[in-house]
DNA sequence: CCCGTTTTGTATGGTTTCACACAGAGATCT
DNA sequence: AGATCTCTGTGTGAAACCATACAAAACGGG
């Protein structure tokens, strides 16, 4: 079944690789699909895998012990989550994982990825410029969240969205991504009602439109200005 | 000046580089002395070093627009900081560096750092793991900062630092560094005056003692069970 | 030992955010 | 089409937290 590393070339960091060490990855990996909804892995959970989107949507969450559920982040096609089980294989998973749309996710065997690693020092130095772009933006995340008001969280992340997922339209910057008040409001630490009470202030302002989990940010520099940040450039290239 | 290397070897991830690659190391270091309260590095600067703490302590701090300080993280005597410019050296720093108290502090050239690591992979993983470990304590403040209320993030990272620097003595579990009120607030996102007033509490619950800095957790079990934690194992080499 | 600085304690009013409750609009499934 | 579920909008009272202000105590340098 060699005719399965074309999807080990949409990651970015594995497209690299020559396709022998692609071929002995493929067949370290186990592909699986998943519904709507289903859990990946979950918190506590001891496993040596690394997990890749092919298909679909991931997030990333934690539960708190008074069962509010928080977004640590979300995984698209073509990137690698889990991947913190390559360099610490032993340790249990702080957090799960569960999709948001249907999904097909390729398991990868972290002793293969270790191995291949070893004598490939690109994909090492691959692998920890992965994990430290995402520090970033999770320190990032923190910093917003120690000192800043709800209203301005949900500012920043809808900037953040915009850069990761907004496509130029007639009207303003529309989000790829369908979140719903309450995913919002996971995110930034907040409450549903606050997101909903605060996305309405925003579109009275004329900075935005919504409705049923879409947003268009109408007024990108607006935006920004109201965080004191630059307005972000949109990603090269729009999901689709 | 090879007589150097030793400082390095202080230092848990260079510790296990043969003694050549440590005078390599060396020879593109260089060690400068700063005063307490001084900038070891600032935000926005461009610079491909790594810093290591020979004798003191740094905060890694970031301010927000309107002036207030937050901190990231206090790195000690032998930890590295900095270090995400190994893997990224055209990016800026992201936050600033002060030091807690009078230190010494050597910036390692992140260039021979990567040169080294591309034929140690040994080194590598070593640099995967500690910005992994980073990124692991960071991902745990931000679920705490999410949800909780402030009284329970103090106690979290009361716990936090039970289990990075106390010692057991007669009455308890004696931090081993010195924080102001200021410093705590800064570290979980609240004014000075909530952390005086929470801690105020806690010792009325017999909890912990406290006064001029110091901090001693009298009842270890009880501060974990507030926040339906385990009592962390303290560190194994008291700081000394 | 003296004086300025840092740290801690305390009170008050105002703001933000939450918790809870309810209703209607839109989606989804059969 | 009808029933059910999800999502959004809105209001109200309670609670947490902040901003501000002031004062006493402890520390540190000269």
């Amino acid at each position: 079944m060699g005719a399965g590393i074309w999807y080990l070339k949409q990651c970015r960091l594995l497209s690299r690789l020559t396709d022998d060490e692609l071929r002995r990855l493929e067949s370290s990996c186990r592909t699986r699909q998943f519904p709507r909804g289903a859990p990946v892995y979950l918190p506590a959970e001891i496993s040596d895998s690394v997990l890749l989107v092919i298909r679909g949507r991931v997030k990333i969450c934690h539960l708190t012990t008074d069962g509010k559920q928080s977004i640590l982040a979300f995984i698209e096609p073509g990137e690698l989550f889990g991947e913190l089980a390559v360099v610490e294989p032993e340790q249990p998973r702080e957090e799960y994982a569960e999709t948001v749309e249907p999904s097909e996710i390729a398991a990868i065997a972290g002793a293969t990825l270790r191995d291949l690693a070893e004598r490939n020092p690109n994909l090492s130095l691959g692998i920890s410029r992965l994990i430290g772009l995402r520090r970033r933006r999770i320190e990032q995340r923190l910093k917003h969240l120690l000192f800043l008001p709800s209203k301005e969280r949900l500012c920043h992340l809808l900037l953040e969205l915009a850069e990761q997922y907004g496509t130029q339209t007639d009207d303003g910057v529309a989000l790829g991504i369908r979140l719903s008040h309450q995913d919002l409001a996971a995110v930034i630490g907040a409450t549903r009602e606050t997101v909903t009470v605060t996305l309405g202030e925003l579109q009275e302002e004329g900075l935005l439109r919504t409705g049923r989990r879409r947003i268009t940010l109408t007024n990108l520099e607006g935006l920004a200005k109201l965080v004191d940040e630059k307005p972000p450039r949109l990603a090269p290239q729009p999901p689709g």
